[in-house]
RNA sequence: GCGCCCGUAGCUCAGCCGGAUAGAGCGUUGGCCUCCGGAGCCAAAGGCCAGAGGUUCGAAUCCUCUCGGGCGCGCCA
């Protein structure tokens, strides 16, 4: 629509011409300061220059008012122009909303340690990423999604004896706790299917461990997946941490020649403060062994080789520190560190009637993933973590998520959409049927609705480019409120009018649902 | 101590590349079913935009400081 508008335009000026959202809706569905612009360029009048632009655009069909207004052209679009969009729509739902192909991006998101289950706070960088890479494809974007799994070092060993030690446990065997070991029922879990699996043997011997462990990773990246795939979140490649170190040599290789690192006190440092970082990093320790960055800088590089048009991490935001640090080494490859963006994902923070939990991965006493998605389901679930940017702190009670009543949006939208479908069973008409009705004799209140219907792929559009979600997610409230107050005030079923407000219905009610869809949410039709 | 994020209505949050009466949802209070789903609609109350300075014709929005909360500041991942 918007697209359409500025072709429009185009045809008339030989500049580029920008496109805002009127503050009242008098002045129409669209306006344009371009006329401030152009001033500049043919030494004119910004008021003259308008009125001009305003009369010419005037005789163009898709515009059934066009004014110029204090230099602002105002831009109306027409009831036939805008019915034959809706038209097109409804006959095409796959592609409404659909972008031109573009960019191609690679997302990476959750990228949790395979040590244990996801908790809440994974899961919301979890459904941002999937939304923007939903989102992201349907507006044009190649989007991968790619999961880095940080399987090297201590940590995965760490996992190794705190199933060993729960192994122990579990067939009593003497155990002493060291002061640091993963916790959680999961563990024991674990152990119990270790030994089951693999035998006692394996709790009898500490040299097991490393294998217990690789041994554990594995179940635990399942697990995870798992996790994942309950809530409908899926990826396409997987990145070991693990197997980037035979390239170590290389890209540290690269690094001596690009004299980004150097050597003090025995051990390798990079010069991140080059770059903005503030200060310079341990890549090789005093043992020769890398550290964790020199993994992640291993990673961007060949991410950067793998030739995409962008990059995009999704970071819990107690990495922020991390930053200027991976995007310094991206910069010594002499690639633009400006193509790397990182979308932090704030801490949640979850109540259930009113209690507040904490979460800690060690302690184990974190909420699961799971359990919410079991809880309140995937749907709502999504639907929060969307309806908020994703760094800033976020707090809820899933007591309020369980509830189905008006004060979960949710309902609110499904019901608008699935109010939508029971006007059409009680009218007894199929929808294709009044896809081809025309709009025109509806009042004002109706083409409202219709422009707001329509609204969808420039919201979505905006959404995905600013890397904001949380404006689908009004969208659609909106959008139902709108339908809601709509259907309060006409009468349609059994009225002179019933096709086209049906046809109106339907316009909405697909905006909804493939709104929803791209949200990772399928709209309901009967409640 | 330093860095980053945050502090807007009772609650959860939008707005924040400055612009005209600060928005939404929930909650509260009061209305609306002879009518297509009342899982809805309408209305009201509720805010010195944490505080203090500054820049500006104009600041919730930009700058500085203070207070309050969170997260980082590993040769852990």
């Amino acid at each position: 629509m918007k697209r359409r508008v500025l072709e429009t335009l185009q045809k008339h000026i030989d500049h580029p011409v920008v496109l805002e959202k009127p503050r009242e809706k008098k002045f129409g569905h669209y306006a344009t300061p371009i006329a401030f612009s152009l001033a500049k360029v043919l030494r004119k009048n910004p008021m003259m220059i308008a009125e001009e632009l305003a009369e010419k655009l005037e005789n163009e069909a898709i515009f059934e008012r066009v004014e110029a207004v204090k230099g602002y052209v105002n831009l109306k679009l027409s009831a036939p122009f805008l019915d034959e969009f809706a038209t097109w729509a409804l006959k095409n739902e796959e592609d409404f909303g659909k972008g031109e192909e573009g960019e191609s991006v690679l997302l990476e998101f959750v990228s949790a340690n395979p040590t244990g289950p996801l908790h809440i706070g994974h899961a919301r960088g979890a459904v941002w990423g999937d939304v923007l890479a939903r989102v992201g494809a349907h507006v044009g974007k190649k989007i991968a999604r790619e999961y880095y799994i940080n399987d090297a070092g201590n940590q995965i060993y760490l996992l190794g004896l705190s199933v060993y030690l729960a192994g122990r446990e579990h067939l009593g065997l003497a155990v002493t706790w060291p002061e640091e070991y993963y916790r959680g029922e999961y563990i024991v879990d674990l152990a119990k299917k270790a030994v089951d699996t693999l035998g006692a043997a394996m709790f009898e011997d500490e040299e097991k461990i490393p294998e217990l462990a690789d041994w554990a990773k594995e179940e635990m990246m399942a697990l995870i997946n798992d996790n994942l795939a309950e809530a409908g979140i899926f990826f396409d490649h997987y990145v070991s941490e693990k197997s980037l170190y035979a390239r170590w040599d290389e890209v540290f290789g690269k690094l001596k020649e690009r004299n980004a690192v150097y050597e003090q006190d025995g051990k390798w440092w990079i010069r991140s403060t080059e770059h903005g970082d503030e200060k310079d990093r341990v890549v090789v320790r005093e043992d020769g062994r890398p550290t964790y960055l020199a993994g992640d800088i291993i990673y961007h590089y060949l991410k950067f080789e793998r030739g995409y048009d962008r990059y995009i991490n999704i970071w819990g935001a107690d990495h922020h520190g991390y930053i200027a640090r991976v995007k310094a080494a991206i910069a010594f490859f002499g690639h633009d560190p400006q193509r790397l963006e990182i979308i932090l994902s704030q801490m949640v923070s979850l109540l259930k009637n009113g209690e507040p939990y904490k979460m800690s991965k060690r302690a184990g006493n974190f909420i699961l993933m799971s359990d919410i998605v079991e809880e309140i389901g995937a749907d709502a679930l999504r639907f929060v973590f969307l309806t908020k940017k994703s760094d800033t702190h976020l707090e809820f009670d899933v007591e309020d998520l369980k509830k189905e009543d008006n004060s979960n949006p949710i309902y609110y939208i499904n019901y608008a959409h699935a109010r939508v479908f029971s006007l059409f069973e009680k009218a007894g008409v199929d929808q294709p049927a009044v896809f081809d009705e025309s709009l025109e004799g509806l009042d004002e209140t109706a083409y409202d609705l219709l422009f707001s219907a329509l609204l969808l792929p420039e919201v979505l559009v905006d959404a995905y480019e600013s890397r904001q979600l949380q404006k689908i997610t009004e969208y659609l409230r909106n959008l139902a409120g709108m339908y809601h107050k709509f259907y309060y005030d006409h009468k349609i079923v059994g009225t002179p009018n019933e096709r086209k407000l049906l046809k109106l219905s339907a316009v909405t009610a697909l905006s909804l649902r493939v709104g929803l869809r791209l949200l990772g949410i399928e709209a309901a039709k009967k409640m």
